[in-house]
DNA sequence: TGAATTGTTATCGT
DNA sequence: AACGATAACAATTC
């Protein structure tokens, strides 16, 4: 499931393979990820040229020479493939890109669940999004008024893209145990320490998913190796690398938790 | 077979 | 009223 540093390794990838292109044809075999439609979209990007390729929390934005932006979310499953290098072996191939020059940008997707958006502003379209925790501009003391002004879980809160952008599932978990949090510590309750630990563990944990190109644990994306260095997802009954308590699993806002017992402390 | 997965939306409770 | 928690949903894999 790319979070943050699956889709900025993506966008790594494919930056020097799409700038200065343009885009010659879009077909879609799904439309319902299409927005506003697929023939819309083609009619939108056709002609334009990629003026830059970025990465703002997990999306992908190709900025476009009108100023426009063509917004791909991998969601659960989403993967871009070139088809010069897959060949035909390309699997769930949901949407192609024709590029100029000759070459085709797959969107693959077993799941179904990504979405590729045209937008007049990308800026305005993504407003909504707190701030990217890699930027210098976010400091603990930023993190602090964040967890400070509300009253929530903070495992919820560090998944929801309002408030952070870019965290998912597996980097949470990892970042609240590199900081000694229990995933049910109430925002509000977390001391300046904490917080200190915290700012530092999601920036530390992040940068680490990038250098090592992501995770990957299944079929949904490959080519990471940050999955041999993970502390808590998925080690639930093994022990924790600090202590050598068992690690735990719980539910927490519909997913899955996991947390060492001992190492992360509760903050009511 | 059902659990797991993301982010949005609707709904319920405080 | 505003905020937070919760459930449902899209669709597929193992």
């Amino acid at each position: 499931m790319p979070e943050l540093p699956e889709v900025e390794t993506t966008v790594r990838t494919f930056r020097p393979l799409v700038k200065g292109r343009r885009f010659v044809g879009f077909t879609s075999s799904w439309p319902r990820q299409v927005i506003p439609s697929a023939p819309k979209v083609d009619r939108a990007i056709s002609g334009r040229k990629i003026v830059k390729l970025e990465r703002r929390a997990k999306q992908i934005i190709f900025h476009l020479d009108d100023d426009s932006g063509l917004l791909i979310h991998l969601k659960m499953s989403g993967r871009l493939d070139w088809l010069a290098s897959s060949g035909d072996r390309a699997r769930h191939v949901r949407a192609r890109f024709r590029l100029s020059g000759g070459d085709t940008l797959l969107f693959c997707d077993a799941r179904k669940f990504g979405r590729i958006r045209h937008v007049a502003d990308p800026q305005a379209a993504l407003a909504h999004l707190g701030p990217e925790p890699l930027d210098p501009a976010f400091d603990s003391k930023i993190l602090a008024e964040i967890l400070h002004s509300r009253k929530r879980r903070i495992k919820p809160l560090l998944l929801d893209q309002t408030v952070i952008a870019g965290l998912g599932n597996i980097y949470s978990d990892e970042s609240l145990h590199r900081a000694n949090i229990h995933p049910l510590s109430l925002s509000n309750r977390l001391c300046w320490d904490e917080i200190k630990r915290l700012h530092r563990s999601i920036r530390q944990v992040l940068r680490e998913g990038i250098k090592r190109c992501g995770t990957s644990f299944d079929w949904a994306y490959l080519g990471g190796r940050m999955q041999h260095y993970l502390r808590v997802y998925q080690r639930g009954g093994k022990a924790c690398l600090a202590c050598g308590r068992p690690i735990e699993v719980i539910r927490v806002g519909q997913r899955s938790t996991h947390f060492c017992p001992k190492c992360q402390k509760i903050c009511k």
